[in-house]
RNA sequence: GUGGGUGUGGCCUAAUGGUUAAGGCUCCAGGUUGUGGUCCCGGCGAUUGAGGGUUCGAAUCCCUUCACCCACCCCA
């Protein structure tokens, strides 16, 4: 393969458009997130599940819906040496249910409840809070239609951003019904909207004829108010429909979760049924929505396997962060060093890589030091390190068997230089450890 | 995909057609020979995102391109 000259030459490689690095700086919160991801699935008795990044293609287009956005637009695909058609994952709730098919967790206790959390790629302009490359934390419940479970999978979801202490979160929430309300309030609505077509503005025109249901969230303010008197799908619920809607809200009722009914909730895949609902932050704009998700009774079915009623959610880790760090619950620092090691000398290098590695073995965390440089240096180096002592070998300690501890971060009247044995070093070091928590 | 904005060393910023692109932070190193943090001093590091054009002369003006940001579409 041959590459571009200018390529080489000039321009420095960088990221794909719309991927990018976390640094360790980042990494540190995305890594608490993470783990209260996992402990929040943990507190509800969910289970991972990891699927493959890469699906058939088929996975997605069959149940996303041919002609959404998603797949239209978004998607990466290409076909492998052998032939087969692939697409980098655009979401997982198709892939999950491709896995409980392929696995038959139609034969495990009903029903099945899944976690994921991983890389998803949609091939869309970037912009705040929005990424080709972008993190997901997902719920899967698989295996029955009670509404309580609905209403379990949104707690649980609100739960998470309470854990991660995002507390100003609006959960708009709206039923979209099964297929059959469902056609017969499309009808009323294409009816309705017909009527001012004109005034409609031009992403709604052609909305029209694609996506009709698509109209009722659009941002023009034209729209918005054709939209006020429109007909609303709740009044066109089944019985039963409906009866699974209030069965929902009672059960968040008694949760004490708060949430607004919301008409213009209507989700972007095909696949959803019944219950659907997004979170965001109260008062954002823009790319804010946190996460969303819904019930699909119909999906397993369309990917060919058992009629298996599902719901569940999505969130963004990504716009997680954003928030998280806006609001300064979290900040972006790293992990600092328990211990700075300092060696003078080659005697002192050989004795401190030992002294080192067993404070290790006793789970402390040491950085080394060394490598020639200077005194002044180095204690430099440790200070920065934010380890919260620094220990000294050189020529007298190699001689006398010790190691001299100095204090970096100390407290008030503490003696900041010591000397211990060391055959001491560890037990010197812990003791430290526990006093400066009782300082704090 | 559509419309708008921005792009100066690792980071933040100055220089709004004229001498070797200035400063702060970071980093590295010294302040008399084994003790850091404050302070002082020194050093590394940019042909101004990239390519082309106008001009005696371009970081400054024009074109192209790339990236980022904002809004739309859509979505997490």
């Amino acid at each position: 393969m041959k590459f571009e000259k200018d390529t080489r030459e000039k321009n420095i490689l960088q990221a794909p458009r719309g991927m990018r690095d976390i640094l360790p700086s980042e990494s540190v919160a995305l890594s608490k997130v993470r783990d209260t991801c996992r402990e929040v699935a943990r507190i509800f008795d969910y289970r991972e599940i990891v699927t493959p990044i890469v699906e058939d293609i088929g996975v997605f287009a069959r149940t996303v819906g041919d002609d959404s956005d998603l797949v239209q637009k978004e998607m990466y695909t290409f076909d492998d040496r052998g032939g087969e058609q692939l697409a980098l994952r655009p979401e997982n709730t198709a892939g999950v249910c491709r896995a409980y098919i392929e696995h038959g967790m139609k034969s495990l206790p009903q029903p099945v409840r899944l976690w994921y959390f991983g890389s998803f790629f949609r091939y869309d302009r970037p912009q705040a809070g929005r990424y080709r490359q972008l993190t997901q934390f997902g719920i899967e419940a698989i295996g029955s239609e009670d509404p309580s479970l609905d209403a379990e999978v949104i707690s649980l979801q609100s739960k998470l951003y309470k854990s991660l202490g995002l507390n100003d979160i609006r959960l708009g929430i709206n039923s979209i019904g099964t297929q059959s309300s469902r056609s017969n309030f499309l009808l009323a609505l294409g009816g309705y909207l017909r009527k001012f077509e004109a005034e409609l503005s031009e992403d709604s025109q052609r909305r029209l004829k694609t996506n009709p249901m698509r109209i009722i969230d659009s941002k023009d303010l034209t729209d918005q108010e054709i939209i006020k008197d429109a007909p609303k799908i709740l009044d066109f619920l089944s019985e039963g429909d409906e009866a699974h809607f209030h069965r929902v809200t009672r059960d968040l009722d008694s949760l004490g979760i708060s949430y607004d009914i919301d008409h213009s909730i209507v989700r972007g895949l095909d696949y959803y049924t019944h219950t659907v609902w997004e979170f965001e932050p109260i008062g954002a704009s823009g790319q804010s929505t946190l996460g969303g998700g819904g019930r699909y009774d119909g999906l397993i079915e369309e990917l060919g396997g058992p009629s298996t009623p599902g719901v569940g959610f999505a969130t963004g880790i990504e716009r997680i962060l954003i928030n998280l760090l806006d609001k300064g619950i979290i900040d972006q620092q790293v992990i600092p060093p328990d211990v700075f090691f300092i060696a003078l000398g080659s005697e002192g290098h050989h004795t401190a890589v030992k002294l080192a590695m067993e404070l290790r073995d006793h789970g402390i965390s040491v950085k080394a030091g060394g490598g020639g440089r200077s005194m002044k240096s180095l204690m430099r180096a440790a200070n920065n390190s934010g380890a919260f002592v620094a220990v000294v070998i050189g020529d007298e300690e190699v001689t006398e068997q010790s190691a001299a501890i100095r204090i970096l971060r100390d407290s008030a009247d503490s003696d900041r230089n010591l000397k211990v044995p060391q055959e001491d070093l560890v037990t010197a070091i812990r003791d430290i450890q526990s006093q400066s928590v009782v300082d704090a």
